[in-house]
DNA sequence: CGGCTTTGACCAGCGC
DNA sequence: GCGCTGGTCAAAGCCG
């Protein structure tokens, strides 16, 4: 199975978000390259307000995995009682959304997801299911749900940046990412809408 | 028995 | 101010 952008504006904008802030620890490689991005957001308030405080805590406690004891970042969305837009707010700073046509919802990108809810919301008669990065102190999240004009395609939105290791499957993604034959790809000459 | 999914309830932002 | 809506929690059930 192949992974590659459809969408040569993405590969663009990420390339250039990492160039222009390379302190902000945004890499591509934390989101699955799927057929097509949606839509991307990044805004400094996440690194600043979330993410970059569990990653300084696994830089220092433990470099080598990428990953260390974030239990008390995590603990600042789980034990908050003010359930909701608060931190929706904040987790929404960042993420990106992909386009995907898969007969399966469920996708091996490589990280270990963990379901929380499932929602049906406005306008689309699919339910939306959430997920949650299983690994301890990770707190990126993503939904899931099939497109509502066709549901032949899903779309998955993945929302801040892994702080442990990439999972090995991903770097034969990445791989492919990269090459220098990604250009000649079919949907890389796809219409970018 | 531990980890995961399901699902109803809760909460707070947003628009009117 | 109120209702709608989306996101999350957490208990219960399921499964390997």
């Amino acid at each position: 199975m192949e992974y590659y952008f459809g969408n040569p504006n993405f590969r663009h904008s990420a390339v250039d978000n990492m160039a222009a802030s390379p302190s902000s620890e945004f890499m591509i490689s934390d989101y699955l390259i799927l057929e097509d991005v949606v839509d991307y957001h990044h805004e400094e308030c996440w690194s600043q307000s979330t993410e970059t405080e569990s990653s300084e805590k696994a830089t220092s406690s433990d470099a080598s995995h990428g990953f260390g004891d974030a239990t008390s970042t995590s603990t600042n969305n789980i034990k908050c009682k003010n359930k909701g837009l608060k931190r929706r707010k904040a987790e929404v700073s960042q993420s990106i959304t992909l386009r995907t046509r898969s007969q399966l919802e469920i996708m091996d990108d490589g990280y270990k997801w963990r379901k929380y809810g499932k929602k049906t919301v406005k306008n689309n008669s699919n339910p939306r299911n959430y997920y949650k990065c299983s690994d301890e102190g990770c707190i990126v999240k993503k939904r899931v749900e099939r497109d509502r004009d066709d549901s032949s395609y899903v779309l998955t939105t993945y929302v801040g940046i892994h702080n442990h290791e990439t999972p090995s499957s991903y770097y034969t993604q990445m791989s492919l990412l990269h090459s220098d034959d990604w250009n000649s790809h079919p949907s890389a000459t796809q219409n970018s809408s």
